[in-house]
RNA sequence: GCGCCAGUAGCUCAGCUGGAUAGAGCAACGGACUUCUAAUCCGUAGGCCGGGGGUUCAAGUCCUCCCUGGCGCGCCA
């Protein structure tokens, strides 16, 4: 409707610029918002402060000439200038009734946009180390990633979602020895506290013990110094094999699937990397210094430059990082959105640097930054620290509180704005759990459906009823918040922020259980029921989709 | 020291690309179940949008300077 309403504005600027000999070029984009004040209408512009600078002319004075030209669209009942020049319009009640016959009409297919134009998008999001297994704040980029993938689906953008596996480097070596030194431990051979940078979670000891009942005594060959590295490999890629299996669990159960698992190692192995930094060459913007290469990435912004390969030969993970962003773009993928720990802050200039130095543009890579989780317990911190090896896990979580509440939870907030999780609250069956507002306003509705299906009651059916008899505020209301969900979704889509999925449902809910508690659906007048059951039908439906986007369930019955 | 992010009601947070009298939930107080689910609703109260200056028809939103908090500043990943 906001679109439709904007052609009006358009058309009639345009009107009355031809009318005074004005160009009609250079003009600002219409820009269309809801009032405030329910009472100002339905739509409202500020186009005419925004022509004054350049018309010369006053704002009042540009808003009632569009409004003249605005009285002749029969959809626009009434067309005010008010305050400074606000042009507020009000449509049509009938507008507003065939637009909820539309919305029902679209079913499933409601607020599918094509916004995106079926730009290919990669999210990338998760990618931990296979080190330990996924902990609540992996939790958090796990549902703002997944969550902003179904957005931008449903905007129109074909979008793939992908999990890098960072299992290069020291941390997999420090992984290799701790199994070992596990191992070792249970066959004597080490005793007192494992080493300080060694893994110590609990998972590592399970998995020795398992290795040994599987494997026997035998393995020691090789191994029984610590500086060994013969042997070393074998218990490196066992643990992450088996710690990467479980990250696939944990992210199953949590609802979150990926179209890409992409190993790191795989880039350094088939010489990817190479190729990367022959490119970054060819653009002249590597060079030497104090025996380690050096990208300069202070040429596109960054604050200094970075090593890509140290003085002792070995890359960096930033070089494989670049070679991985590029491989991206070569696969065909128009636009990049990385999913990163806000600690990580720091390493998007270089990355970016990065980009524009092969060539891409720097807009068509976006990182989002989500801050940390921290854990409470009715309203008490629970203390987490990965360095003891005590930290809650996802899979925790999801077990106490259901992947329901946890999704939800995650995405009742800005990414970038700190969140406390609390697991009591998110476990609570009551009214000061979030998650249950809008899914009982979904099985509220369907409680409506049941009861006429169950008695038989006559209605009149949905064919015949035109929502006509929807005049209340509140109806209108109603119907214009299931309109603004495709505003919605787009501005969620086009600033990358599914937090604004759980505000809306919020809205929604809140509306729906605020319209339950004053009028009756199922009523003696059967043209009003059939209408109502109209409106509640085509809200049941947009919170399915919305619930559906956010990945939780919509429940029937509670 | 430099950089990034934040600072909005007692608490936790929204505020769409700069719009009209700044919102919600929780907590507090007072009400509503013989009626489609009270996991709900209705009402009351609560504010120097961290502070100063600036930009303009218009600033919580943009610029600048300070204050406070978090994070980052490695030839780690």
């Amino acid at each position: 409707m906001k679109k439709r309403v904007s052609k009006y504005v358009e058309t009639a600027v345009a009107a009355v610029a031809a009318a005074r000999g004005l160009d009609g070029a250079d003009l600002p984009e219409i820009g269309i918002g809801l009032p405030r004040e329910k009472a100002f209408g339905d739509f409202s512009s500020n186009i005419a402060m925004q022509l004054a600078g350049r018309w010369k002319d006053n704002p009042r004075a540009i808003g009632s000439a569009l409004k003249d030209e605005l009285d002749k669209e029969s959809d626009l009942a009434l067309v005010t200038i008010d305050g400074p020049g606000f042009i507020n319009m009000t449509l049509d009640i009938s507008c507003w009734h065939s637009r909820l016959l539309d919305i029902i009409g679209q079913g499933a297919e409601f607020a599918t946009l094509d916004y995106g134009q079926g730009r290919r998008v990669l999210v990338e999001f998760v990618s931990a180390n296979p080190t330990g297994p996924l902990h609540i704040g992996h939790g958090r980029g796990a549902a703002v990633g997944d969550v902003l993938a179904r957005i931008l689906k449903r905007a129109g953008f074909a979008v793939d979602r992908e999990y890098y596996v960072n299992d290069a480097g020291n941390q997999m070596m420090v992984l290799g020895r701790s199994l070992r030194w596990r191992y070792l431990e249970l066959l004597g051979h080490r005793s007192g506290e494992i080493p300080d940078g060694y893994y110590r979670g609990e998972y590592l000891l399970e998995m020795a013990k398992e290795l040994r009942a599987d494997q026997g005594d035998d393995l020691i060959v090789g191994n029984v110094n610590e500086e060994d590295v013969v042997g070393l490999e074998f218990f490196t890629k066992l643990a992450a094999d088996a710690i990467l299996l479980g990250i696939r669990n944990d992210l199953n159960l949590f609802g979150v699937e990926f179209e890409h698992w992409t190993s790191e190692k795989d880039f350094f192995t088939s010489g990817r990397v190479d190729v990367a930094l022959a490119d970054l060459k060819k653009q002249d913007v590597l060079y030497e210094e104090e025996g380690a290469i050096w990208f300069a990435s202070s040429r596109f912004g960054d604050e200094k430059d970075r090593v890509v390969v140290r003085a002792n030969g070995v890359k960096t993970y930033f070089a494989s990082d670049i070679a991985y962003h590029r491989e991206k773009y070569e696969r065909g993928y128009d636009l990049l959105i990385d999913v990163w720990g806000a600690d990580h802050h720091g390493y998007v200039p270089r990355l970016k640097a990065a980009i524009e130095a092969l060539g891409n543009e720097p807009e068509s890579f976006a990182a989002i930054l989500v801050q940390l989780v921290s854990l409470s317990r009715s309203g008490t911190p629970v203390a987490m620290s990965t360095r003891a090896g005590e930290f809650i896990t996802l899979e925790e979580v999801v077990n106490e509180v259901g992947k329901d509440a946890a999704r939800y939870f995650f995405l009742t907030r800005r990414s970038d704005s700190h969140l406390e999780f609390d697991l009591e609250l998110a476990k609570s069956k009551n009214n000061d759990n979030p998650v249950y507002y809008a899914q009982y306003a979904h099985a509220r509705i369907c409680s409506i459906l049941r009861k006429i299906e169950e008695e038989g009651l006559e209605i009149d059916g949905t064919g015949n009823s035109t929502g006509a008899s929807l005049t209340l505020p509140e109806e209108l209301d109603l119907i214009k918040k299931l309109d603004d969900f495709t505003v919605v979704l787009e501005s969620a889509a086009r600033n990358l922020e599914p937090h604004r999925l759980t505000y809306f449902l919020d809205d929604l809910a809140a509306q729906l259980h605020s319209y339950y508690n004053r009028n009756r659906v199922i009523n003696e007048d059967g043209k009003v029921s059939g209408d109502r059951l109209l409106l509640i039908t085509a809200i049941r439906q947009v919170i399915n989709i919305c619930l559906t986007l956010l990945g939780v369930s919509s429940p029937e019955k509670m």
